[in-house]
RNA sequence: GGGUCGGUGCCCGAGUGGUUAAUGGGGGCGGACUGUAAAUCCGCUGGCUAUGCCUACGUUGGUUCAAAUCCAACCCGGCCCA
């Protein structure tokens, strides 16, 4: 933890790794702790504003560190703010352009905000969610679409006239891409702006935001402050760094943990994080004590993976799914207790292994299932299948027995 | 708007008329090894109920027995000039 946070509250400072403005020097602007002290005091809570632009379905753990601090806030009695983006969504996505080209439809959006809100835990009771969505007054959602769609020409140009070309070249993602050559289309200039923007809207008292953030949030100080309200803190959060140990995670790079994953998937993927990012992992994803930790390497990074499964599926399901885990390295002596189904009601017998193994979804095609039968990847009941075109006549001697693709991916045939 | 260079598979990048589903690297998946992993070594890496058939080198047309490769127009980008 950062010297200069100590002063606030474990529950708030664990995991920071900026906090602005701080009060140093002879800035006359209040601290983050003042603030904060003044909230409780008058009883007004403080609005943490949070944005997500809702242009893929699936958050991941590297997400769960900002909503697990946003859900501290709510749990100090404070507004969790949550702006969805869907006007910025459906434009297109300036950052990672080669895939956001595709510009979203309306619908499209309204889907993807949708499943966000469901895996935050929209709908679920506090305990067993991520956010906080039980407690009157503890969250609202916005979307950005309602102050942004009726934005005119002459208040476009007056968002654009409070920046300059250099300040968005300051930026890091801009200037490495002007740098590469690779192109900056103009309209991305205004996604800084219009998330400012987003802070007057809501009269953000703090956003939050991965440390890549920090330009954006910035920027929300100056608009607000053009707009007469008093500026936000910015507090930042690291980004994780995904199961590969060096990159962040990020979907694109495929080194993600989806917080919708089942426990023994989730555990899994998390036993085998790197030994040099176990302790990042206790820190930001789990409430552990960091004092009381086991000492050999292994031993850790299996209390790392039980004690953040166990945050989003119970400390039971959690433990079967260590077993689990631990059964499948040992090389499926047993069946394994939490398996996911896949019915064969749709396949017509007799059916050749290859389709079968695509069609219960182990391979994503057929062409690969073939690939990776005649690899050896393939198992069914512990017994290697070699023979692409091999033969099942019945579906009957198949139900409830489990075909497994590789060490760690497996599915048990149901009806 | 003018000049110029360029657009190849998930990414980078070879290939300038013909065993080309397209060299190589990265990534991914699988196998061996191990404390799971990493490192290393090996295999696979367009699709299709498949000993064959489709679709692929920015787009659309053209030349040719044959085109990623030649021609034309168009679209998109970098750089330089305005």
């Amino acid at each position: 933890m950062p010297e200069q946070f100590t002063a606030l509250p474990e529950w708030l400072a664990r995991g920071v790794v900026d906090l602005f403005p701080l009060a140093t020097g002879t800035a006359k602007n209040q601290t983050f702790q003042e603030k904060l002290e003044k909230s409780i005091n008058t009883k007004k809570p403080l609005r943490v504003k949070f944005g997500i632009d809702p242009t893929g379905t699936d958050i991941h753990l590297g997400h769960s560190i900002l909503f697990r601090k946003l859900r501290a806030f709510q749990d100090a009695g404070h507004i969790a703010v949550l702006i969805i983006g869907d006007f910025t969504a459906r434009i297109g996505d300036p950052t990672g352009k080669s895939k956001t080209r595709i510009q979203l439809t309306s619908e499209e959006v309204e889907e993807n905000a949708k499943t966000y809100l469901q895996q935050l835990g929209n709908g679920k009771l506090k305990n067993e969610s991520l956010l906080d969505f039980e407690t009157k007054g503890r969250v609202e959602i916005h979307r950005n679409s309602k102050w942004l769609e009726n934005f005119d020409i002459a208040k476009i140009i007056d968002l654009l006239s409070k920046s300059t070309v250099g300040q968005m070249l300051a930026k890091d993602e801009f200037s490495k891409r002007y740098a590469s050559g690779i192109p900056i289309a103009l309209h991305e200039f205004l996604y800084p702006l219009f998330q400012g923007y987003d802070s007057v809207a809501v009269e953000a008292d703090i956003e939050l935001g991965g440390i890549d953030q920090k330009f954006n949030v910035a920027m929300g100080r100056d608009i607000q402050r053009y707009f007469g309200q008093q500026p936000q803190f910015g507090m930042l959060l690291p980004i994780l760094v995904g199961l590969d140990g060096s990159q962040k995670m990020s979907k694109s790079l495929g080194n993600t943990v989806g917080l919708s994953e089942d426990a023994l998937s989730m555990y899994s993927k998390l036993e085998k994080v790197p030994d040099s990012q176990v302790l990042n992992y206790l820190n930001l994803l789990t409430d552990c004590d960091l004092q009381n930790l086991p000492d050999d390497p292994r031993d850790l990074q299996k209390f790392m993976a039980l004690n953040v499964t166990a945050q989003f599926h119970g400390m039971s399901s959690a433990n079967i799914a260590q077993k689990d885990a631990s059964k499948i390295i040992a090389g499926l002596k047993e069946t394994v207790e939490e398996v996911p189904e896949s019915s064969i009601s749709s396949i017509s017998f007799p059916v050749k292994a290859f389709y079968l193994v695509s069609a219960i979804g182990l391979c994503s095609t057929s062409s690969e299932a073939r690939r990776q039968i005649q690899g050896g990847a393939v198992r069914l009941e512990g017994e290697k299948i070699l023979d692409p075109n091999l033969e099942f006549l019945d579906a009957k001697e198949l139900i409830g027995k489990i075909f497994q693709l590789g060490k760690k991916t497996f599915r048990r045939i149901s009806h």
